[in-house]
DNA sequence: TAGAGTGTGTAGTACTTACTCAACATATGT
DNA sequence: ACATATGTTGAGTAAGTACTACACACTCTA
């Protein structure tokens, strides 16, 4: 179903094979999970993890962490905290940003780095 | 805890007083779940239900959806959706956004509903 | 004084999430 | 041939989520 487990593996074997020594077992070692758990998740036999673990999985990968968030079907727990404060403003945003291309949200990030409040 | 059940009972009753008969019963019926469950989320005994109980909950006591998701430490799905096809461009703007004053938000929502893409 | 309507308390449960543990199989280097 | 490393399998589980069922107690009206 999710791409998260294929993704993450395809992504670990192409840096194994690049010197860095990223088995499986080095993965879950470094992330504290068992090693069975893992090759599930990468095969997709399992769910995607927590939050957390894909938060550690996506550093050792290299990978942005809302990317592998995403691929899991979820959402950064800080963007939540943020919305959460101000529910009817951002809910407006980004409802009202659905459809809008690419480059059109990237010009508003632009705009906001440079906006002087 | 949460505020949610509180104010959810505080705007009910509130409203049952101005002459719509919303009782606890009444609106556990509309919503199609058991009175003491009700009961003990409006006095926080209970954690908030599932997104869909708390939109129908709003629209009863006619409340913005995204408020009393909010209150119930949610960010509806639509908006997880709209965010997770365009992670990284959705994580960076909402980022940018937090400690942005409500203002300035709201003339970006403007901004974007006159926008001509 | 009976019935209807209102809220509450206790108990239980089905489902999902997020994992662990230990054994197994296969390949790799020495 | 042996140790070591690698990935896999099956079984189990503790904790959380999202509720239901139903008996109880009070109030208010006809």
């Amino acid at each position: 179903m999710s791409d998260f487990g294929k993704y993450f593996r395809e992504k670990r074997e192409a840096l194994s094979k690049k010197g860095k020594g990223l088995s499986l077992r080095y993965v879950s070692k470094e992330i504290g999970v068992d090693p069975g758990y893992l090759s599930k998740i990468e095969r997709g036999v399992f769910a995607p993890p927590s939050e957390n673990l894909i938060i550690k999985m996506a550093e050792i990968i290299d990978e942005d962490k809302d990317v592998l968030l995403a691929l899991a079907g979820k959402v950064s727990s800080d963007l939540h905290i943020i919305i959460k404060k101000r529910p009817k403003l951002f809910g407006q945003l980004i409802r009202q940003l659905k459809d809008a291309p690419d480059n059109a949200i990237f010009s508003l990030v632009r705009e906001v780095q440079d906006g002087d409040w």
